[in-house]
Formats: C-alpha cells, sequence, structure tokens
DNA sequence: TTATTTATCCATCAAATGATTGAATCGCAG
DNA sequence: CTGCGATTCAATCATTTGATGGATAAATAA
C-alpha cells in the first residue's frame, strides 16, 4: 500500500512524477489562486485531462505538492544534523546556514511555498493545515535550545521561526532583491550568507563564553 | 491636480475611500489572484460596476492599493524616526521594534501586501516593480548604517531588508503562527516583541562600547 | 491473437470572473 | 421646477478555468 506521492517518487521518469515537478515550480511561483492547471498541463507537454487522471483535482495535486516539500525540507534538516553534530554551537549555525541555504537557492520553490502557506489564504482552504511543520521543535533542539522535542516553550519556538524565516524570505525574494540590489546570482547567494550570519550568530551565541 | 488615490483620501467617508480601505484588506487577505472583483465589491455593499466606475480596472486598484500601503509605511517609518532620532543605537532599535511592530499589527495587511509582492509573481505584472520600496536606504541611515541615503552598499541594504522582513513574517504570519503556539493575540504581540528584540539587537550592537 | 486494463487526448460543459452597457437615481446649480 | 452631471445598479458579455465523458491508442494479461 503507497500513497500516490510515494508511488510518483518512485519512479522520477513517470508521468505523475514529471506533473509533480512541474507543479511544484509552478505553484512555487505563482501559488494557488496563481497557477492554472492548464499552465501545469501545458509546461509538462500534456492534456489538462491527463493531469486529472493521475493527482485528481487542482487542490489534491496542490496539498500533494505542499507534503512533498516539507517531507524533503525534513529530509534535508536531517542531513544537517548528522553533519553538524557535536560540533559548537557557533560552527553548527555557521555549517546550517551554508547547507540550508545552498539546498534552498538549488530548490527555491520549497521556501515559496512554506511562505505562500504562512502568510497567504487559500480561499477554499482545506485541512492543509493540519500538516504543521512539527521539524520546528527539532531545530530547536538542534540549535541547543531545548532539550527534548515535546514541550518546547512558545518563546523557543518563535525563535526558530524567525531563523527559518529570515532564510526562505531571502531564497524567496531573490527575484526581487537581487536587481534591486544589482547585483547577479552568484553575489546575492554570498550576501544572503553573509547577512544571516551577521544576523543570526550573534543573537544566539552572546551568553558562551568567548 | 490631484491623483484618485489623494482624492480617495481628503474624503475618508466618499465611496473611493470606502472601497480602497475594503480592498486592502482583502488582497492582504487572499492576494490579487486570491481575490476577485465581487468580493470587495460585496464587502462595500456595492455593485461591481461601481467599484469599475471608480477605480478602473482590477489591476489598477491593486496598484492604488500597493501605493497607498508604502505611503502610509513610509509615513510612519518618518514618524519613528523623530521620535529616536539622538538616541543611542540600543534604544533606537528598541523604540523602533516597539513602534513598528505596533503599527503593523493594526494594519496587517500592510505586512501582508510587502510580502506578496517580493515573493509572489502577479501572472500579469505591470511595471508596478518601479515603486521599489526606497525608503529602504532610510532606514539605514536611521540606524547609523549609513551616511547618506544615496550609495548605500549592497551589504548594508541586506541588512536593512532582514530586519523589515523579521517584522512582517511575524504579522503576517500571526494567523498561522498564533494558533500554532497556542498563545492568544496579545501573547503573540509580546512574543512577537521579545524575539525580534532577541535576534536583532545583539548583530547590530556587538560592535558597540558596552 | 484476443481481451482487458491503463493511459492519453479531443471536445465540451458549467461555473467563476473581469468588464461593459444602458437605464435609473441622486444632488444641486440655475 | 428644470436640466445636467455624477453616481449607482441590473443585466449581460466574453474569457478563463476547473472539471468530465467518450473515443482512441498503448501496454499487459489471457
Amino acid at each position: 500500500m503507497s500513497t500516490p506521492l510515494e508511488k510518483a517518487r518512485k519512479d522520477p521518469e513517470s508521468m505523475k512524477a514529471r506533473i509533480l515537478d512541474v507543479a511544484r515550480r509552478i505553484f512555487g511561483e505563482y501559488g494557488f489562486h496563481g497557477t492554472t492547471t492548464r499552465m501545469i498541463a501545458q509546461e509538462v507537454g500534456i492534456d489538462i485531462s491527463t493531469l486529472h487522471y493521475h493527482w485528481g483535482g487542482k487542490k489534491d495535486l496542490y496539498e500533494s505538492v505542499v507534503i512533498d516539500i516539507n517531507k524533503d525540507l525534513r529530509q534535508k534538516l536531517i542531513d544537517v544534523e548528522q553533519v553538524i553534530h557535536g560540533l559548537p554551537l557557533r560552527e553548527r549555525l555557521d555549517i546550517s546556514i551554508d547547507m540550508t541555504t545552498d539546498y534552498l537557492f538549488e530548490h527555491p520553490e520549497v521556501s515559496n511555498l512554506i511562505l505562500f502557506r504562512y502568510f497567504g489564504k487559500t480561499r477554499s482552504n482545506g485541512n492543509l493545515d493540519a500538516i504543521i511543520p512539527e521539524f520546528t521543535a527539532d531545530i530547536a533542539r538542534s540549535m541547543g535550545l531545548a532539550l527534548d522535542r515535546k514541550n518546547v516553550p512558545p518563546g523557543t519556538m518563535m525563535k526558530v521561526l524567525a531563523v527559518m524565516n529570515a532564510i526562505h524570505n531571502f531564497i524567496s525574494g531573490e527575484n526581487f532583491f537581487s536587481p534591486m540590489l544589482k547585483v547577479d546570482r552568484e553575489r546575492y547567494i554570498a550576501l544572503v550568507k553573509e547577512t544571516l550570519k551577521f544576523i543570526l550568530i550573534p543573537a544566539f551565541t552572546q551568553n558562551e563564553v568567548v
């Protein structure tokens, strides 16, 4: 027994998977209401009915996309945790920022879709909000802000949210900020890392022994 | 000679103004594509044709809304600057965060619409991007990061963007984060201020003499 | 081969949506 | 009161958009 999503991920060449990948990108660029099933179908090079055949309605596809990107991000955070495990806090932050930023710049739709869900309303919103990103708590633990995943106080959650949002903002806003600053992509990525470290590292290391 | 927007702001009871105010709220909640002219008209209690009579097409109205909220925010930042002028950096930051946060929590559509413009694409995007928020440079000067409004280096602009985004995020994300943290509005606002100060103040005061 | 399931496309529908037209109504100067 | 511009609404249009049905082809099983 496997969900449609799992089936799609099994064979990356399958039509199911191809549609999902395009849907991630388009939904990420234009949001739920700004995206039409025709846009996705055309980008894949198929008929709309084929899209419906594989994924059902537009909302079903969107939900699958959201689940998919959350799964990806969670896996990436686990990978990061593996690398930084045991290092001193300052280095953990430094490496986390580099790795997460690199990953998200390669998959900007992840940041886009997460921010869309935070800030936008989806006129007909299903109970998609049930899938709350619980890895916020995991990050708190990873940053040494909480001992167990359960019972993380609100103040700590807020700090983690501030960190995650700061990163997503710069990824998602690249198309707006980069021309505004008149810098190319490479320079922009470097600036993002610099700025994130400038902002975040002092806050979380202020009580450390230097 | 006055623009439609100025005319609307002159008489807050006018139909023009009433439509604009509702449009701010609805566009702020659902974004450009998620909003229909009928939603706005219904909320005002008028016919769609009346809306078109006053503001032209949907896009025209949206552009007016964007200009309006940018004007408001700019004015608010000038007000803040008046208050904090001459104070030491740490206090300036502290007061700025309090005042700006209070203002935006009263007008969340400002944060919503600004973030929408940063992160979303408007399938048919006019040259709305020409109205780049130039007050970023003003803030840089106000924070003591730049001496003149002109020629603010990209690294400095990025720091200012990080600050502004951090604030907008928590305002805009209230409907998502507040239930997630299981706190009421009052507590949430307090948490936002705490967290912003925790994150931002150390970064910008790290080189100061204590 | 033949039959059956799977996959794809063409044609089309019904609802939503941005927009317009023309008739009515209101406000007010003359 | 009369006339005229400003305002509002009901009715309607043309397009877009999510969705479906049925024909057709391709793959698979028998």
